[in-house]
DNA sequence: ATAATACGTATCCATTTGGTTACGTATTAT
DNA sequence: ATAATACGTAACCAAATGGATACGTATTAT
């Protein structure tokens, strides 16, 4: 029984790299879908299949404007995200802290 | 052609989440692969391929003792998804504050 | 010496993923 | 009215993913 139960969440959406990208895109402000595919080697479907997933999983938001739909970055989903990888920081602050204090020992 | 370059960075490490869910438990201490297999519904080499992944993408390290693998987290890897999403912060902080002062015109 | 334990790996399989081209539709320009 | 633009979606496809079972090997227990 392959994966009962698809990945709904936000780690999913950061999974791939374009749709990283996407969204750092978006973090400079909203863009219809031809200037956001306009910076990938992909065709535009494959950007608008990218932009899907982001809307499914609320990253992003979709607003009509005439005949384009301009979208927008919805970070609050991404706060979990930032959720998770809180209790990581000491862990690579330790390794950082012996780093120094090995180089000190010099 | 579907793919040149597969994805290398920590982000596929921590898309599936078993494999979020191993390095949580790892982040309690070391631990042998029959006590992660213990925790999931999932046979003991489903595991060991997660681990294999995480061990490529060097978020753990795996260390022989005896005939068990103590398998240690090794965070540094893991900065760089902090590193990533910190940009996004001011964004939700932003649509906190507005919430907030929205909820104040009351 | 033999059996049991703790793994990793090989093989196989269904599903998902991420891309493509072809096409349909709403909106704007001519 | 007709053409062009800006999309979304459908259909299709190869590769990747995540699972299972079967098996091999090193280490420990008997």
């Amino acid at each position: 029984m392959p994966q009962a139960d698809p990945d709904r969440s936000v780690f999913r959406a950061i999974a791939d790299p374009t749709r990283r990208a996407i969204l750092d895109r978006l973090r400079l402000g909203p863009a219809p879908v031809n200037e956001l595919a306009a910076a990938f080697s992909q065709s535009r479907p494959a950007i608008s299949k990218h932009l899907r997933i982001l809307r499914e999983l609320n990253v992003v938001s979709e607003q009509k404007y005439g005949r384009e739909r301009l979208y927008r970055l919805e970070p609050a989903e991404l706060k979990d995200v930032a959720d998770w990888i809180l209790p990581y920081r000491d862990f690579w602050q330790a390794s950082l802290g012996n780093l120094k204090s090995y180089l000190e020992q010099e």
